[in-house]
RNA sequence: GGGGCUGUAGCUCAGCCGGAUAGAGCGACGGUUUCCUAAACCGUAGGUCGUGGGUUCGAGUCCCGCCAGCCCCGCCA
């Protein structure tokens, strides 16, 4: 309903000028024009918004709030376009004006959306552009390569694919980068060692496993942790590859694809797309960089390192942090690697990406790393005017006990275990339940729930919350059948689908008449979404749409509770399974709004045979 | 020492640009129900919004101090 929000807001500023032409004019005059304070109600019982701005008028123009409200509501009332929209305002409270839609506004705004596969949520594009839109660039999960994917790679995988499934849907085009670990010291490392210890795993593909190869760069960790000559030899390693040395590159090469192919394993379970493009396409841009912060006379050489000294962040003696850029034996570090990513990313193609909004979900502990090297690309010139640079942080994923989650023997929990443990909750308590109520169902059909509720459990426990905050994993809590959680959706879907099944009902909604009090309950719902998307867009919150959605599902829940619509003979409620086609349950499939809904079984859109 | 984040019901959490009596869910207690479904719906109880100041017509929200917890702080990523 964002249009007719729209459209109320300037007719009230309207009503606001009209009313009180001086105090708007001054107000014009001072660059803070008047502002009606816009807003969905608070409560039902207020109507479908309301508009706070007389109160902050009562001081400036000596008059109580109320009076003012009368006079703004005298304004609307005489306004043909305003009653087209609402019923007369009422005013309530210490000066608030409260706005009801009129209930044939509300019709023909849910029947323009019936049938539309975009739910009325607008494209960016939509406008007639001419030129392709700038990309949207989300930088997410980025596991190490030769390290299996862990609990600590949860958070920004998920959280990073909603958010792209979010721009996508609004028309975005959107490069999901995976920036995986794959240059840089622990390669060295790792090379040093494995010559030494199983030199076929790089000359041959898939010589060892990859659990083998985690456990060979643990121990080479172990020596470059206390193994002086090692050490040597892993920097000198580095340089090799860094160097282009064909038998460094193609063992290299080989570590990668393996990793790469275990990582896609996990992708694919959790329906989650990914470009790769790590570390190492970086590797050509680092000097470039270095040369760039040199010219532009931020470069400080300092102990042998060269860096970059932040302005505003200090450190323990009181004097100002740097951005090491370049190690005094020459070498790059991470913080290279990202400036490149930044310049090349926001720079034109086709030598960059042409990006105006980038994207970084990534853990908040890394919050001040981003801060350093934002600040550093923006005294650079790296970032053009109107350019979004943000950082997404997101908390811990903490167990039970508030501490750090981990396995029983304390060791770091797999994804792949994860994953696993949740499809087998999922499984054993609908073998328990359907058990309990003496059903039975088929083999395929108990795997096809229980992995999709399993699944989809662990990717809606992690983004229903507010990411900024520590996230307290428990199985229990995501896989119950009430609440907010991704089986009360997922039921909500099925339920959905079953009426739309049993009815037989196609998509050809006529002409839409509302009376019950549930069905405008379930109407004022719907036309909420493209306001929860243009928030998420914003604020990148995914909690905001998970949130939507679990209230939606309770409305729909009440209304299929309260109004009989398969027995009814009246058309009153004959749009009602129609709905079927209208919510964002198309993101249920994994092709639609987001990832926060999870994957739902046979969509509706292809409704089995009775 | 410096910086960041967090602190809201017994538990897990929402709370948008400062706006009306601070909201959900779980758990507890009580009730209702099933056309559809991978069971729901309704009600009751439960609050010093860590704490002390300040700004404001109005503060959970903004500012300052303090307390507690977690995280980060030069050549790892």
């Amino acid at each position: 309903m964002l249009t007719v929000l729209h459209a109320l807001e300037a007719q009230l500023r309207a009503a606001m000028e009209r009313a009180f032409p001086d105090a708007a004019a001054a107000a014009q005059a001072a660059g803070q024009p008047l502002d009606p304070q816009l807003a969905p109600a608070s409560k039902p019982e207020f109507g479908d918004f309301q508009a706070n701005g007389a109160l902050p008028l009562a001081k400036p123009l000596g008059q109580p709030p109320r009076a003012i409200a009368t006079a703004i509501v005298e304004q609307l009332a005489a306004d043909p376009a305003f009653l087209q929209l609402c019923d007369v305002p009422q005013i309530a409270g210490p000066g608030f004006i409260n706005l009801t839609l009129r209930p044939e506004r509300l019709e023909a705004e849910l029947q323009a959306r019936l049938g539309d596969p975009r739910l009325g949520v607008p494209r960016v594009d939509a406008a007639g552009a001419a030129r392709p839109l700038p990309p949207v660039i989300v930088d997410f999960s980025s596991p190490n390569i030769a390290k299996e994917m862990h609990v600590g790679h949860l958070r920004s995988t998920i959280i990073g694919d909603a958010l792209a499934r979010v721009l996508e849907f609004r028309g975005h085009p959107v490069l999901r980068l995976n920036h995986v670990g794959d240059w840089g010291t622990q390669f060295g490392m790792l090379i040093t060692h494995l010559k030494q210890v199983a030199p076929e795993a790089l000359t041959t593909a898939d010589a060892v496993d990859l659990g083998d190869l985690v456990a060979f760069y643990r121990q080479a960790k172990a020596r470059f942790d206390d193994d002086e000559a090692f050490q040597t030899s892993s920097r000198e390693e580095v340089v090799k590859l860094q160097g282009g040395d064909p038998v460094s590159l193609k063992a290299w090469g080989l570590l990668c694809d393996q990793s790469r192919r275990e990582f896609q394993k996990i992708y694919d379970r959790l329906d989650i797309r990914l470009s790769e493009r790590g570390e190492s396409f970086y590797n050509p841009y680092l000097e470039g960089v270095v040369a760039d912060l040199d010219a532009s006379g931020l470069l400080v050489t300092d102990d042998g390192a060269r860096c970059v000294f932040l302005e505003g962040v200090t450190g323990k003696d009181g004097k100002p942090l740097p951005v090491i850029v370049q190690k005094s034996d020459g070498g790059f570090n991470y913080a290279t690697t990202d400036l490149a990513a930044i310049r090349y990313r926001f720079g034109a193609v086709p030598d960059g990406d042409g990006a105006r909004r980038v994207i970084y979900v990534t853990d908040a502990g890394q919050a001040s790393h981003f801060a350093g090297v934002f600040q550093v690309a923006r005294r650079a010139g790296w970032i053009p005017a109107g350019a979004r640079l943000e950082h997404v942080p997101f908390g811990l994923v903490q167990g039970e006990d508030g501490k750090k989650l981990k396995t029983r023997a304390g060791d770091t929990v797999r994804l792949r275990d994860l994953l696993d443990e949740a499809v087998e909750r999922a499984e054993a308590d609908l073998r328990r339940r359907l058990a309990e109520e003496d059903r039975s169902e088929d083999e395929a059909f108990i795997v096809q729930v229980a992995t999709t509720v399993g699944l989809a459990a662990v990717k809606y426990a992690d983004l229903s919350t507010n990411r900024i905050t520590n996230y307290q994993f428990s199985f229990d809590r995501m896989l119950a059948l009430t609440g907010n959680t991704a089986p009360y959706l997922l039921y909500a879907v099925v339920r959905i689908a079953g009426i739309a099944r049993k009815a037989g009902a196609d998509s050809e909604a006529g002409a839409v008449h509302f009376s019950e009090p549930q069905e405008w309950a379930l109407v004022r719902e719907l036309l909420k979404l493209d306001g929860v998307i243009a928030e998420v867009e914003e604020e990148l919150l995914p909690n905001r749409l998970c949130t939507y959605l679990f209230e939606l599902s309770q409305v729909f829940n009440r209304f299929y509770d309260q109004v009989p619509v398969l027995k009814a003979e009246e058309p009153a409620s004959s749009w009602a399974w129609g709905c079927w086609a209208f919510p964002p349950w198309s993101g249920c499939d994994g092709r639609g709004v987001v990832a926060a809904v999870p994957h739902a079984p046979g969509p509706p859109h292809a409704p089995a045979t009775p």
